[in-house]
This record gives C-alpha cells, sequence and structure tokens, in this order.
DNA sequence: TATGAATGAGAGTTCATTCAT
DNA sequence: AATGAATGAACTCTCATTCAT
C-alpha cells in the first residue's frame, strides 16, 4: 500500500469493503435459504442461519433488518437467478413454440440445478402467509413479463397462437410449472416431464 | 325420567354424555382446521383453537394430548371425509375412462366444497414437515387402493388402458391431483380444470 | 328391608353409609399414600390419586377440600398408626433402658411394615414445605408426650437417667430416630441398626 | 487501550468476557442454590432464579438447557466446594481417628458455612427424583474415594482400624453423616454432635 | 463491522379445582 | 355420592431482536 497514491488506495479499500460485504451477504443469504428450505419460514432458526455461515448471531442484523426482511431479500435474488436461468435458455429458441416447451425444460431444469431454492420457493409459494406469495408474485413480474412479450406476443403475431389475453395466460402458464413442478418424488425431482406439460399447454394454445 | 328405569336412564345418560363429548371433539377439529389452514402448523396458535370453538385453552388438551396429534387426529378425518366424498362420486360411473374423469372432477370439487380442509391439507404437503407428510401419505392409503383396484385394475383387464403398475400409478395419478388442484386464483379456486388434467392423464393411460 | 322396623333400618343404613364412606375415604387415602411418597408433594397428581383409588377425579374433592388437606388427613392417619405400632412394642418392656431400646426397634421395624407411609413421612420431613413439617411436628405430639412421660420421666425418677429437660430431650431422641431411620439403602431398608442406634442415646442419658 | 498491540488487546478483551460469562453463571447458580433449596425442584420458579440473579427470565437458558440441567451443574458445583472444605480440614490431621472425627467436624461446619447448599443437599438426596440421588452419588465419589484412601487405608495399615471393606464402609460413614447432619433445628442448626457421632462410628471402627 | 450476552413476549402444556348432571 | 368435562393460572422453554463492546 505503501506505494499508492492515496485517493487511489481508498477507492481500492471501499471497493473490497463492498465486495466483502457483498460476499458476506451473498453468504448469508445461501444460509438462509438452505434453513428456510429445510424448516420453513417459521421454524428457520435466524441465529442458525447467522453461525452456520460462519458469523455470530448478531451479524445477520447488520445485513438485513428482520427474519422477514430476510426471507424478502432471498425471494428477490432467487426470483432474479430463476428468471437469468429461464430467460437465458428460452431466448436460444425462436420458434414461440419452441420457446414454450423450453420454458418448461429450463423451468424443470432449474430445480435439478437450485433444489433448495426451488424448494423455498414452493414451500412459500404453497405455505400459509399471503405476503409472501404477493411478494414473490411482485418479483415474478419480469418473469410474467417475459413470457408475456418474448413468447406469447410473437405467437400470436405470427398466427400461431389463437388470440389471448396476454399477462393472465402468462399467469397461467407460470402457474402450471409451479403447480407441476413442485410436486417431488421422494428424490426431490419432479414427477412429471416437462414435455408433457408443454404438449398440454399447447393444446390450450394452439389455433 | 321419573318413568325410566334407572338402569336405562343411566345408558341414555351415558349416550348424551359420550355424543356432547364427540361434539366438542368435533367442534375443536372444525376451528383446528381453520387456524391451521390460516397460519400453517408452526404459527397456528392452540389456544386460539380452544377459544374460537367455544371453550377454555386448556380443554383441547382433554381431547389431544399434544398440538402435533391434533393435526395428525385432523389429517385423519380429512383423509376420511376426501375419501367418502370422491369415492361415492366416482362409483356413479361404471367406465373406467368416465370413473379417471370422474376421479378429477369430484377431487376438484372437493375443494370447493371444503376448501378450508383441502388448503390444510395441501398446506401441509408442501410443508417442512416430513413426519405429518408421511402421515398423509398413510392416511390415503384407502384412496390409493380405491384408484388402482377400482378404477385402473378394471380399465386393463377391459383392455381400455395399457399395462401399468398400479399402485405406483396410483400414486402418479393422485400426486398430478394435488399438483394441479393446490394451484388456487385468489378467490381459492384452482386455476386448472380438472377435465383437461383428466384428459391429460387418459393420454398417458389409453392403450 | 320390609320387615324392619324403618328407625332401625334407617340407623343401620346410615352406618352402613359412614361405613362406605368411612371405605371410600381410607382407599383415597392409601392411594394418596402411593401417589404421594413415589413423586412427592408437588408432583403428586390428584387425578391419579383418585382414579388409582378406582374413583373418577372429582370424587376425591367429596372427601378432602384440597391436596393440601389430603396430605395434611394422610400425615394424621400415618402418625396415629406410628405411633400405634410403637407404643404397643414399647410398653410391653417395663425398664425405661430397655423400653429406649424398644423404641428403636419399633421405630425401625415401622419402616419395614408400612415402607409406603415411613417414606413419606421422612420426605415430606426432609421436603422444603415447612407448613407440612409444622403438621408433622403437631401429629407427633403424642408420641413426643409418650416418650417423655413413658420413658424418660420413669428413668429419672428410678435413677437410672441423669436429669434432662423431658420435652426437648424426647425431640431430640426422635429427631435422632428420623434422622438414622431415613437413611435407606437402595433396597428401602435402614442402613443402620436400632441397637447401635439406641445404645448411642444410652451413653447419652445414663447417670 | 491505546498503548496496546490490537492482539494483545484483543486476548485481553476475550479474557474479560468469558470472566463475565464467567460471573454470571455463578450468580445464576447462586441464585439457583436459593430458590432451589427455598422450594424443593419441582417448586422452584426457574424465572424467579434468573430475575433473583439480577437477570430477565430467559437469560437463564443461555447457561442451562434446562431447569434438570440446571441442579445438577448445581450439584457438581456444591460436591466440589463441600470436597475441598473437608478434604482442606481432614488433612490437617495426620492420625486415622482424628481424621475421622475431622470428617464430621468439617462435615458439620460445612453446613454452618453454606447453609443453603446444605439444606439442598439434604433435600435433594431425600427427595422423590432418583435420577437426581444418582448424580450426587457420582459427584460425591471423590469424596467417598478420599474417605476409603486417606482415612479408612492408612487406619487399617496402621493397625487402628479392624479390617473392612473400604468402598462400601466409606459409603456408610458418608450416609450417617448425611443422616445426622440433615436432621436440623428451626434454626437450621444440626441436632447432633460430631463428636458424639464420630465417637459411635470410631467404636464400631476399633479393632 | 462483528460479536454474543441479555432480553422478554409469547408459545405449548399441566393439572388442581369447580360444578352441572 | 360419584362423575368427568371444562376451566385458567402458572409453568418451562424458545428465539427474534437489541446493543454495548
Amino acid at each position: 500500500m505503501g506505494d499508492c497514491p492515496p485517493i487511489l488506495w481508498s477507492i481500492t479499500m471501499a471497493r473490497l469493503k463492498k465486495e466483502e460485504r457483498g460476499q458476506t451477504r451473498v453468504r448469508l443469504l445461501e444460509a438462509a435459504a438452505g434453513e428456510f428450505a429445510r424448516a420453513g419460514y417459521s421454524d428457520a432458526n435466524i441465529n442458525t442461519i447467522s453461525t452456520s455461515a460462519g458469523f455470530a448471531k448478531g451479524t445477520i442484523y447488520n445485513y438485513f433488518p428482520s427474519k422477514r426482511a430476510l426471507l424478502l431479500a432471498l425471494i428477490d435474488v432467487t426470483a432474479q437467478q430463476h428468471y437469468d436461468f429461464i430467460v437465458e435458455r428460452v431466448r436460444l429458441e425462436l420458434d414461440p413454440r419452441r420457446r414454450l416447451e423450453a420454458l418448461y425444460q429450463a423451468g424443470f431444469a432449474y430445480i435439478a440445478h437450485s433444489p433448495t431454492k426451488a424448494h423455498l420457493l414452493f414451500t412459500t409459494i404453497n405455505g400459509p402467509d399471503e405476503a409472501f406469495k404477493a411478494h414473490i408474485f411482485e418479483a415474478y413480474q419480469p418473469m410474467f413479463r417475459f413470457v408475456a412479450e418474448e413468447i406469447l406476443a410473437p405467437g400470436y403475431e405470427q398466427g400461431i397462437f389463437r388470440p389471448v389475453e396476454l399477462s393472465s395466460m402468462a399467469l397461467l402458464l407460470l402457474t402450471i410449472y409451479l403447480g407441476t413442478a413442485s410436486q417431488l418424488d421422494p428424490q426431490g425431482r419432479p414427477w412429471l416431464d416437462p414435455g408433457q406439460v408443454a404438449a398440454l399447454v399447447l393444446d390450450g394454445l394452439n389455433k
């Protein structure tokens, strides 16, 4: 550090600090995902989360103001990852029908890729707390929009899909995804085949 | 009572007492269904259950030894009602394909008929407690057997369905029911149409 | 009953009723002795007492107004039995020294004769509740008087014992009895030999 | 702290924290001794213990996982203090007979020195809970060993005591101590004189 | 920033006691 | 006199949260 001009060093440190802080936050969120998925929101132990992330009990309150806020933040990052994972794969296809099938394929693949977060999502959305459900709904708005604008709208414009109300159909498609993907066998794998689900849905959409 | 021989009167009283006790138990179970469905197992408040049933908080422990035992008992009676409701309707049909469709129709109808208990069932089966899930699985064994023996087996024997392993297929059919029926809109009604679901399933079963 | 003059019949019935009532009371007290000895006052379950005596929970309150009153009554009957048992045996001796030895012999023998009540007595007198101790002290006043008047006083009058304050010496002798007799081995038998204890005490009393 | 290298300061802080924590534990144990001695295990109130030690009710569970564990820990520290108190005094004597007398003198003196803990010990050992008795027995093993090895064995080797089975005689001597020392007058002082008790015991041991 | 001792509201559960039958 | 359903105060224990260090 002796060789650095102070101003640059200070900026570097600030970034490092920020990255460290970001790392801590990420580790806490990962630990939270595991604990919330394991025990559900009410039985999740916030002290366990902090210590299993390698910190003391109090540390988590430097990053999240409450247990509730922690789950909300976790929903946000999960929705973001979920969105990125699915959109990246769906955009590889161009045909709306193939995109729809890719939506379910990628959606089911996400469960294998991030089983803990997927489990957490399903548990929370099937759980009793309406506020969490509403928050998930909010966090998944980009996904709804994506389905509406980049799958359904083109399909209608290209004369492939019958005319439907875009946003409510997007909601229905994703609800079907949740309903079918969240039924897991004892090994944590979905019972149903994404291809079958996509076929069912396409039946309903085809002109 | 003046005209009764004491022994008869005593028997009558005993029956009355037993019926009263049964009534109390039923009222407690109804209140429990509401509270568990509203808040989930962990956040359900046992004192609230007892008082909302019209009793003091201690009363519930005259009928159920613990909160856990209360939910288990509630699962049992719900499974029984659920079974009766569905079986009664499915048996009106004779053709295996019609029976399968009736299974989903009746299954979805049960949600409208007993939304609280249905919600409780879905919440519990999607919740984090594996012991409760296992208990539900146990309690639904008669339903599994019914599907295997009175829908699938006749369908196979009559050359309508392709050969399948009966018990695991019964499990799959009912899992699909749970997964599709448990996705409710904000008004608590299922998003999906039971006819569609039945059609999907029949596709997979037809010879 | 047809042949009896009504008045006599009524008296007979009253006696029978009283005896029945007495029997019930005795059975409740016996059950209480077992439960109090087993679990101590605080952990004793009054419903268990009533049901193990063959009655319903509420019955015990027809005989004793409270749990506390039940133990007090039990102390009274135990003290009475204890007194009768010891006095009957001690009075067989005439020499004050032999009487003193007989006191300890009979005292230790009572433990073998009524182990449950003896255990209850020791537990209660060594327990934390001062009110119960005081009640035991009260209930054992006849025993104190007996030791003072029928053992110590004659011994002094006959020039065998040195002069002592009668009542406090009686208290000391019986306290030594309690202290030595209440130390039981795992089979519930006293560790110490009553003859040794008597010899110790006689050393201190001899002129 | 300005002059300290951070690493030293950190070590110092850690020690301070540990000492504070130890202090809290000690205060809680002292309060527990008082409450358990006053009311007995079952009626002892854990919230009272914590608040009378100057903490909120929950604090005690940061140090002891349950009421039961609290009493067990308290037995352990009491046994240790009891042992230190007695052994320190007995070892001042060299002659086995004098040591035996010193054992009872010091044992009785301990009651005056720590009346609350002595009372707790006597109450617990005379109480109904066999598990607590067994734990006391375990915790007093060093005392048993001390009596066997540093009083009885030398006495036998020096031809003063008759041959006895060391460990069961040690148990007997200490049981006699408990039985005689635990009989207290209303002022909480033992009725019996330790010298007398020692003389009784020596009679039985002398060759 | 990280720590972890302390907090105290609130939960499930027990059980002595009441009282209508 | 006997019953047993109902009561509710009181208890042990949990854990999200605070805050001084």
